[in-house]
DNA sequence: TATGAATGAGTCTTCATTCAT
DNA sequence: AATGAATGAAGACTCATTCAT
């Protein structure tokens, strides 16, 4: 996991040379540390010495527990990483249908953007136009967590709500790269979101495309239960909705 | 062509900044030399050392072309977006339909990242960022640029084509943030791409969405019906979950 | 001791700024390579890397100690002016007199000259000449360190020695200008000085003007009086000169 | 003269090889723009493109008219020097009396620093600061305009005005330092100067001293000779006064 | 001779990283 | 293990000067 060689030791819990306590909460604190610095101001900008200063350690000790800066970097992200993850597969497996489980997806994207504009900053504008970025381990993490979509559609496939043959990538691409172009003001702290409402909308527009079924001449019939649908889908997750 | 005041002469009677050749061909090696760094490595990682490198002359004398390392970036971006616009500016009046005209945007827009990729990467993450964006003249082009995604929509609006209340700004991102998206793998030089194939299968993506009509044709009420409950059922449960 | 806020890592629990003594050792080495070159060359046309290569170091480790080129110089000047400062406080108050307090504060300028030569060009012409000058401190410590001047004067006219109206002002520019102009060779290594007879001829030129009281009493009516017929006839003919 | 061996020629009138009436009058452009731009920024802050391009040329050519930048400067400086060198011979044959001369030498240096105060801050700031001022002829030209001071002193002490053993070097600091430091204001755009008043009250200060004849207990007739002499004095130079 | 493009040494400043203690 | 002083390479940018044309 560890992309150098030097001293530093992961802190995953299971790891074999077991560090003492006080060793272990340090590693601790300078990640929290370097998690806060590195979402406010982005990679690039933030100075080691910073991060050391925060935990009240000099800057040489931060090398003592991370052989590097973007090690350190990357163990921030994991860790960020990890619980998103888990919450994807938690909720996941509960959710039928295609359009409860893109929603849920997009839904839980756009919280991202909204309580953690950083690590979106972070992974989008500093991680992943480096060049390391598929070696590092953090390209396989960021796999974990868009395959959800890829889940998504193979089962409406299997399910029969979808046509086989639907490019995954595609649909992937406009899911997440869709977002990000919409949420980009708000990583700039333009606007305030309604995450529920973005949700819904995106969802809609990836599902029936920019010609909704009226549009296309269909019964009303139609057009009433995909209000129905939406409609409950929306008031259902509404509920749980906590904006930061 | 010069953005900068300093390095410019103007010793030519009739104020023309007109430049010899041999300086004209420089400053164009040099634009070059830095959009390909530009694009590589993004603006702030690109040193301009490099670009002088590139090229093969001195740190210095890129100053004496463009006064700045962000003046170079804004000529880079000119470069691409003028004849991006002149391109549209021809073609879109002659198309019509709401297909055409997006099938026309996207197919032009997957070119952009064929022909000269990495650019649309360099304008969303790193010279929207700037403070200065706005007052660059690049927000400008930049606008110029995307607004005929607007025009389409309004159009097919005042034609019938779609009802009213399409949020433009979503599909807008939808557009530009899914091809980025998808386009990344380009960038960096994995796939080869038939542009022309994108263009049309994103089209229809972004007009017809994931259910197809003929697919929506064939759902009959009994199972959207028994989806729906499935979906109360699920967000019942959800309420449970707690996210991090 | 520091004027600046990035290096210091206050870890010390009561937050002292508490320095090692090796790094109170280089840091005064730095301060005094900075004076020596500061008043070699100026401070625009010293170059850090100078200090730097006087001391041993690199560059970088100058900035490690003071933040900024300028923190040097007014770390420089401060050191400078806080030890005549107290000299002042001290010794003025027991003194007597206009003359005794005039030579005093001659006496005690001229030896900066002797003793630390250059800091008074570096003042004047270098560091007042700064924007922030005002902002710095410096101006404060320049203040109190000439005010003795005002003092002795106000005193004077008090006590009856000066009638009143002298312009402090100009006697103060009198005395610390000319003095100045005096030490110049000084400065560059020309002359040694006998402090003490300085002191005293240029207080008695100060007192007494060029005409000294036995001078003037010499003067006859008559002599002036011609004087005076002269510079009329002077006054007259100069009308017809034309200053560039 | 020239500091450099390289080709530009010294623009002196009747040096050996002559130039091209041409080339003469470009140098005279070259020396004119960089009077303006040197005495509005400073020598350092002063760049050659700068200069060229007041004059429309380009850089380039600058070198081959001067040789170096300084060399630029030092003519400059002395082109500066010479009519005030001139004016000084003229008017100052003419006066009699130490007072006489004396006003005239002050008043006509504050108004250097009323109408050239950029002449000042180059010579004071920048030349004499220069390691190599001693050699490079400036001196001397200084030395020339100074030297009136010794002048009339030396001639006071014939005429019996004032007794032998004056201390030429501290006068003359006494004068030009003073009016140095009293005039540093000026140059910053501080104040406003009453140029006439300046040089009254300066030109007594030096002969009389802090303690003036009343002070010191003479008779009324004193008091009333020396009003009388600098009320003519005063009077007579005022109605020549131009200030910039 | 004049040009003007190119140079190259220099400016201050930043910071991840190393290493002797 | 921790410290913290020192490093050294890099950053953008400036400008007097040179030299081929």
């Amino acid at each position: 996991m560890k992309t150098s060689t030097r001293p530093a030791r992961a802190k995953i819990p299971d790891d074999v040379p077991q560090m003492s306590q006080r060793r272990q909460k340090r590693a601790g604190e300078i990640l929290a540390a370097a998690r806060e610095v590195f979402l406010e101001k982005g990679f690039e900008r933030t100075a080691v010495s910073e991060i050391a200063a925060r935990v009240g350690v000099v800057e040489g000790s931060v090398f003592s527990y991370y052989a590097t800066k973007r090690d350190l970097l990357h163990e921030v992200l994991r860790e960020l990483y990890e619980p998103l993850i888990e919450d994807f597969g938690g909720v996941y497996a509960r959710l039928r249908g295609l359009r409860a489980r893109l929603r849920f997806i997009i839904w839980r994207h756009v919280r991202v953007y909204v309580e953690t504009p950083g690590l979106a900053r972070l992974v989008l504008h500093e991680v992943r136009t480096g060049a390391e970025y598929a070696s590092s381990g953090l390209h396989a993490l960021h796999v974990r967590y868009t395959q959800y979509v890829r889940l998504a559609l193979e089962d409406a496939v299997k399910d029969g709500e979808l046509p086989a043959g639907v490019d995954v990538e595609m649909v992937r691409s406009m899911l997440y790269g869709g977002l990000e172009h919409l949420m980009w003001p708000v990583l700039h702290g333009k606007h305030r979101v309604d995450v529920d409402a973005v949700a819904d909308r995106y969802t809609e527009l990836m599902l029936q495309g920019l010609q909704p079924a009226r549009a296309r001449g269909r019964g009303d019939h139609e057009a009433r239960l995909a209000r129905l649908e939406a409609l409950v889908g929306a008031a259902a997750s509404r509920r749980r909705a906590r904006p930061a």
